[in-house]
RNA sequence: GGAGAGAUGGCAGAGUGGCCGAAUGCGGUUGUCUUGAAAACAACUGAGCCGAAAGGUUCCGGGGGUUCGAAUCCCUCUCUCUCCGCCA
């Protein structure tokens, strides 16, 4: 949520950030619920004023006199008058809350203005994207890959999406996850091991619900959500908390595997491992004070710029333009790795400031300096995607013999310097 | 899955129908005292909403009900604990 004393007090303010954003939201609409709103609570409150002064005087009463008696008469209009106007007030919050959910959060000031992804600036690239990479292949037509990662068993077992890594691709996934977690350990991120499966109260509070419903799977049965990414369990942890001012900033990271039913996404284009229903991920996730949220934006960034040095693997980090942020997002910049033989840039982190938007939606708040409640500010990045820096390491890294050169920093937990076969 | 017990402020813990946002203790903040600290003493010390403010109002796990009136009685859901069963 935005705060709602800026959209009644700056609303053109709010207006014109609003229209910067793909979304379609009526702010005359919310507006009008939230004046209804008030007035109706103003009425119920005064109702319930009555109804208590009438009964400190009925306590002060002789049970049996006969004052007692006419002031029950009198009690028993006010008390269903004032019930009325309770359900009433009640009814006109709940539709203010609801519209007022599906207001986006405002980008920010430093995000480039655009319609889409054709507006995204990049701005900055790291490697040599351009350089010969002679021997290279999409990852989906190395001849050995359809034997270490498995589409048409994961068919069978699952459905489509959901492979299986076997022998040495498994264990290659896993020291990938090793990897970016000592990498965030040594970034200073503290390491939690969160539940995959969340409520919808926490869903709706990092901004999945309402607006990305239909992107997660749903056990109905007990209202749970499997997670689309970390970010949801990890950033919900402070849910409904004060945290100590002197605590912040805080840093966490989390491995998960992720679920996405990417209804209607599938295409020619997103073959291998581009893009799957269930993948591996680490997240990395701040809480900060509302000063230093956006300078923390930047380090985020940089923590996982260092991650994908080490690996070796060119990549450009884009700003995502005001039409192209997310729903709940301020600020969001997509780190993209070059696929050498896709030709391609596959996104594989992105990381954001979504500013007090999420904290307010899940009452996680700081005590300022002068005493009074804060509300914070939440970000997070991925640090990293597993399958599609795997797939850019197997497209970059492949030699002539037709093996891929594990990457140095992973050799340690890999245990061996080439994974496939010679061809 | 079965049986029972419970859920009150930062924590502990009173309160079984009206004057209870709620005793008391602990903790915290500030002040007095002290060279400083401790101790002692005193005051203050939850959050949400409405309001420019004064102030009003809500919140005793959630929801519903009974009643003129509910922290208190009833129903229901959730969670916690104990015992039994099952189980990685």
């Amino acid at each position: 949520m935005i705060d709602i004393k800026l959209l009644r007090e700056h609303t053109d303010f709010v207006r014109v950030a609003i229209d910067k954003k793909k979304f379609k939201t009526d702010i005359d609409a919310v507006l009008e619920l939230d004046v209804a709103r008030r007035a109706k609570i103003t009425d119920a409150e005064k109702a319930r004023a009555a109804q208590k002064a009438t009964n400190i005087e009925m306590a002060n009463l002789d049970k049996g006199s006969p004052e007692f008696q006419i002031k029950i008469k009198q009690m028993k209009a006010i008390a269903e008058k004032a019930k009325e106007l309770e359900a009433s007030a009640k009814d006109a919050d709940e539709a203010f809350q609801e519209a007022f959910l599906s207001i986006p959060n405002l980008p920010d000031r430093s995000v480039p203005e655009g319609k889409g992804e054709e507006d995204n600036v990049v701005v900055s690239t790291w490697g040599d994207a351009d350089a010969n990479f002679p021997h290279t292949l999409p990852h989906f037509e190395i001849p050995w890959f359809e034997s270490r990662v498995d589409f048409a068993r994961g068919v069978k077992a699952t459905g489509a999406g959901f492979p299986f890594y076997v022998g040495e691709m498994s264990r290659f996934v896993r020291a990938l996850i090793n990897f970016f977690l000592e990498e965030a350990r040594q970034n200073g991120y503290q390491e939690v091991l969160p539940p995959i499966l969340v409520n919808g109260q926490s869903a709706t509070a990092t901004g999945q619900l309402p607006d990305k419903e239909g992107q997660m799977y749903v056990d109905e049965n007990e209202g749970l959500y499997l997670i689309p990414t970390a970010e949801v369990p990890v950033t919900n942890f402070y849910r409904d908390e004060v945290i100590e001012a002197n605590e912040m900033p805080i840093y966490r990271c989390a491995y998960t595997p992720c679920f996405r039913r990417e209804a209607g996404s599938w295409g020619a284009h997103v073959r291998g491992l581009n893009r799957l229903h269930q993948f591996d991920k680490v997240e990395l996730v701040k809480w900060t004070d509302a000063e230093s949220s956006m300078k923390e934006l930047d380090n985020l960034r940089m923590d996982v710029e260092s991650t994908l040095q080490k690996l070796n693997l060119p990549y450009r980090v884009l700003c995502m333009c005001t039409g192209d942020i997310g729903f709940p997002h301020a600020k969001q910049y997509d780190l993209e790795v070059f696929a050498a033989g896709q030709k391609r840039w596959l996104e594989v982190s992105s990381c954001s400031n979504f500013t007090d938007f999420q904290a307010r939606r899940a009452g996680i708040r700081y005590r300022g300096l002068d005493g009074k409640l804060v509300t914070a500010h939440t970000l997070n990045g991925s640090g990293l995607a597993v399958p599609r820096v795997l797939a850019s390491i197997l497209e970059n890294n492949l030699q002539k013999d037709g093996r891929v050169k594990v990457p140095e920093c992973l050799q340690h937990w890999m245990n061996q310097e080439f994974i496939g076969e010679p061809s």
